[in-house]
DNA sequence: TAATATGGCTAATATTTATTAGCGAAATGG
DNA sequence: CCATTTCGCTAATAAATATTAGCCATATTA
């Protein structure tokens, strides 16, 4: 990894449980094991690495959400579409980059509209419109009732999304935190699945 | 109003748009109208206004969610239900007081663990029970489905709580926010409640 | 009315912080 | 192998910032 890597992931780091501004360039440094100074000849100032790590936050949201093979295969009853969304929930809430990229834009949402944008397309669109897509191909297969797939992708992401960002700040309840996701899930089931016997 | 409301005041309105570590104790005196050391005789220091706001963030709270009797009369009808419930979200989140405590909260939510409890509470837990009594009572009247309340309120809000926090760092969009949460508030209803005719 | 408390002020301080200037070693490239 | 870029360092600076000390007028209270 190069400096230039290394200041940017060590600033991530910080910035997540810190924020920005309470961040300061020497404790970037320290962690990096180089001197303040020696910084700027990687990067113009500080604010120069924020905008940096918003960059990368934006190829990270385009390479999850950008093209059509992360959807991957569409789910063909109730019981894999339970195991491969819980797992690909668990796996955003746990992963240490995405969590400290979400930790960044929550905290730095209002600092600009660059970041105000960056953290609606992290929050709402990116993981609505996969999930639209998702339930799409379940009503086509005939697993999931016909209905606007926009809708429900926003009534089944919405209370993952609102728990993901507790387990950021409570990362004590956890745990609890994927239950209320999965009791959830089912519900979402119940609701909007056709029962494969009846 | 007095100094010290006064100081709660300004710092609220100062730390909600640029952050507790992006305000500086003179900005507050500034906006006050006195100069920064006169704030030492009604504050301790910078963190002791800021827990003084975590209180009355508290208080409000309590006084929004903590009695019954905010729950109001429960809605005869879908119309009723639709209209009341806007009203309430639309007031939500346009009373600049609670917009600021929302901005505050949701930016110094991982300064320490007090702030992360009020955060969950005023995010997910209070506006969640109210709505899960509300759903309760319908569901007594037979305007809503026999199904889990507590459940259904978070089907309920979460999708509005993500909009409000949209509106919050992207204004500009406040209609299409609204918009938004009525469509996702007539697909809820036309899910959960019972239909008079049919 | 005398004594005290309140709440403003100015001046000062100690610390932190972002950033620049400029030096030198090592790597790189013609 | 010389020239140049790269990338580390130290030293310095200028500005901001939270907070304290102590003064004085006004309000409160005994």
């Amino acid at each position: 990894m190069s400096t230039k890597e290394k200041i940017l992931d060590a600033a991530l780091t910080l910035f997540a449980e810190n924020g920005y501004d309470g961040t300061s360039v020497e404790q970037i440094a320290t962690v990096v094991g180089i001197k303040a100074p020696s910084l700027y000849k990687h990067y113009k100032g500080k604010e120069d690495i924020l905008n940096a790590l918003i960059d990368s936050a934006e190829a990270r949201y385009e390479e999850m959400f950008g093209s059509e093979k992360n959807i991957g295969k569409i789910p063909k009853d109730r019981e894999e579409f339970i195991k491969v969304t819980m797992e690909r929930i668990s796996f955003t809430m746990r992963d240490p980059m995405i969590r400290k990229i979400r930790m960044l834009l929550v905290q730095e949402q209002f600092r600009n509209e660059r970041i105000s944008e960056v953290t609606t397309r992290h929050q709402l669109d990116g993981i609505q419109r996969m999930f639209a897509k998702i339930i799409k191909g379940m009503m086509d297969e005939g697993i999931v009732k016909n209905d606007d797939p926009e809708l429900l992708a926003v009534e089944l992401t919405a209370p993952a999304v609102l728990q993901i960002a507790r387990s950021d700040r409570q990362p004590q309840y956890e745990e609890e935190c994927m239950e209320y996701i999965e009791k959830h899930l089912q519900h979402f089931c119940d609701t909007y699945m056709r029962h494969s016997m009846g």
